[in-house]
RNA sequence: GCCGAUGUAGCUCAAUGGUAGAGCAAUCGCCUUGUAAGUGAUAGGUUAUGGGUUCGAUUCCCAUCAUCGGCUCCA
């Protein structure tokens, strides 16, 4: 389960030798799993982003063992030098050479026809059909690959892990079991990809968010329902009042809405003909039927309906921490990042086709100044157009792409354009930061909305006194507080900035003796705001140090006799630096200093 | 939802067809400590839940639930 993406060195990945030593790579692991089992069906075969898989149907499910012997069976071929051969066939000859391989002989069709590769992917021309032979092994493929199975370095290679997938992604299709091998140009680059790997697992937010008491997700509950515990839920009040800050100084309204809504409103949106599935079943009492919100947009546009709007009145800006429920196929839950109750950073603008540019304009800065001040500097941005199918006007189109570019130009971000990508809707702009990992995780986006405002026949009145359908762009800056929060994390490893830790300092007296001066010194900085414990359990002072630090507090503040005496505290921050000792006024001064600045570390 | 794996103390893990143990954490003492683990004792489990096989199940079988790795889908 993946929700990030990993940045590519490469430029051009698919050219590179990277590339087609992992395809390579991927033809010798089928040729090992066909000598393994000789009845065995084989599928598709690529490279993917940090190696290869190769997807077979096989008379019983694969086992760690397996894929060991697999793997030694990989590097005898290596070592053997076969050479990648590549010849041209016709269809008929293909036909021939995989008569016993149902999926090759499916993707033949599919490349006669033309229009679609050996994978399946749409080209636009008709491709060659092409075969490439390594000792015993034939498959259908395009290429290209190395000369010989010998430039493949066997340390540099590692089979990870075997799973389901379906026969051309489509659920309907019959499940192949896909191993998952990665492949490098040499062992200290296999070595430093599993260091990633390892390090990525060290800042899991699921065993971050337990062994830092910030959340839980009970059984007694439910699934993908998450319980924020003190410390989680500090960091979200903290989070969420600079949020309404930050929006009630920019010209946002802000508002709430119910957790439910009549089986009306939902027809009217759409929602029960398009989105029923992802819906809680239906609440029903004095005959009308109640359901619990995916979305909050139609109880904003309620809000916008409920009185005649003037362009005078226009642009509104309605935001709210709205709490939505998603009933999720139970297989796609995953921690924080995907649940079935959440709290979107949500919010609807409207605005007259005047004022669209500057809207955009103003939201796209709003967002990235807001991202930035959670640490998140590196932001790239994705632009997806109008899809075939797609309501609403077309010059609305037009206007609401080019506004939506203009604005990323403007913000010189880099930004890729996703053709024909947006919903049927409505054009959009996603906003992707990179964390301290250098993984990628869509964040933000900034949506047009064609069909809500004709659905629920949105109007305003312009100077010529006539009723215009406004603009209606939907946003979100954190997607939901639960993501956020998991990102939040892993982008951390739970050593969260001053301003964000639940607890910003620990006081640990050396002995007994010093707990009341400790004790004086925590309500000194408690009453300047600050997040103060205090360590009086009898422990060791490097105990308590070695708990604090595992608990990732930003300062630990020793006090024993010569602190005492001068009125100070021994600063230590958990990077294990010492400050030495500070009178109390100077720690209270630095601390606060640091958290108006919301500096990161 | 699908494929595969897993489910034993708060956490990380052992063990067994004859009703379970360790380390850490917790609790209670002793020690009163100078920048990442002082020390002793105590307590803690219907072995996920429900069935079945068996003289006997935590262990074997089935179902359910949950979690993990993927697929599909997504904030």
């Amino acid at each position: 389960m993946i929700f990030w993406r990993r940045i590519k060195m490469v430029e051009k990945y698919e050219e590179s030798r990277l590339y087609q030593l992992r395809h390579s790579a991927a033809h010798v692991m089928a040729q090992a799993v066909l000598e393994k089992f000789p009845e065995g069906k084989v599928a598709i075969g690529p490279p993917v982003e940090d190696g290869f898989y190769y997807d077979f149907d096989l008379p019983r499910p694969l086992t760690p063992e397996d894929l060991e012997e697999i793997e030694a069976r990989m590097r005898e071929i290596i070592k053997a030098n076969e050479p990648f051969i590549y010849e041209e066939v016709s269809a008929d000859q293909a036909r021939e050479i995989f008569e016993d391989q149902p999926y090759k002989l499916e993707l033949i069709d599919g490349l006669e026809e033309g229009g679609v590769d050996e994978h399946g992917n749409p080209v636009d021309e008709k491709p060659v059909i092409s075969i490439y032979k390594s000792d015993t092994f034939v498959d259908l493929c395009r290429g290209p690959h190395l000369e010989h199975t010998g430039q493949i370095n066997p340390k540099a290679i590692k089979l990870m892990s075997v799973a389901g997938a379906y026969w051309r992604g489509d659920e309907h299709n019959p499940m192949l079991q896909r191993i998952y091998g990665t492949a490098w140009l040499s062992p200290q680059d296999l070595k430093q990809y599993l260091q990633f790997l390892e390090d990525a697992k060290k800042r899991d937010h699921r065993k971050l968010g337990r062994e830092l008491d910030l959340y839980s997700i009970s059984d007694a509950v439910g699934s993908g329902l998450v319980l924020w515990h003190p410390k989680g839920a500090m960091i979200r009040y903290l989070s969420e009042r600079f949020w309404e800050d930050e929006h009630l100084q920019n010209g946002y309204d802000l508002v709430y809405t119910p957790h439910i809504g009549k089986a009306d409103l939902w027809k009217t949106s759409g929602h029960l003909d398009f989105y029923a599935e992802n819906m809680y079943s239906p609440i029903e009492i004095e005959n009308q039927q109640y359901f619990l919100k995916p979305m909050n947009c139609p109880f904003h546009i309620e809000i916008y309906k409920s009185d005649i709007r003037s362009y005078r009145d226009l642009p509104l800006r309605y935001a709210e921490m709205g709490t939505v429920y998603r009933y999720e196929r139970s297989g796609v839950l995953h921690g924080l990042m995907r649940v079935r109750g959440f709290t979107q950073d949500d919010a609807h603008h409207f605005c007259t086709p005047g004022q669209m540019p500057e809207e955009i304009d103003f939201v796209l800065s709003f967002s990235l100044n807001f991202l930035r001040s959670f640490g998140f500097n590196e932001i790239s941005a994705y632009l997806s157009t109008r899809p075939e199918k797609a309501v609403g006007d077309p010059e609305r189109w037009q206007a609401a792409e080019a506004a939506l570019e203009a604005s990323l130009k403007r913000a010189e971000l880099p930004y890729e354009v996703d053709q024909g990508g947006g919903a049927f809707y409505g054009p959009k702009i996603d906003l992707k930061i990179k964390d301290a990992l250098g993984r990628e995780w869509q964040l933000s986006t900034i949506q047009f909305d064609f069909n809500n405002p004709e659905r629920f026949d949105m109007s305003y009145i312009e100077e010529d006194g006539q009723p215009h359908q406004p603009y209606m762009v939907h946003r979100a800056l954190l997607g939901s507080m639960e993501r956020f929060f998991g990102i939040l994390i892993e982008h951390y490893a739970g050593a969260f900035p001053l301003w964000l830790a639940p607890v910003q300092a620990v006081i640990i007296p050396i002995a007994d003796r010093h707990v009341d001066f400790a004790r004086a010194v925590m309500a000194d900085l408690k009453a300047a705001g600050l997040r103060v414990k205090l360590d009086q359990r009898s422990d060791r002072m490097n105990a308590k140090i070695r708990d604090a630090e595992k608990q990732k507090v930003p300062f630990m503040l020793v006090v024993g006799d010569r602190e005492m005496e001068n009125s100070q505290v021994d600063v230590r921050r958990r990077s294990g630096e010492r400050l030495g000792a500070l009178p109390v006024a100077d720690f209270k001064a630095l601390a606060l200093k640091d958290v108006a600045e919301k500096l990161v570390g």
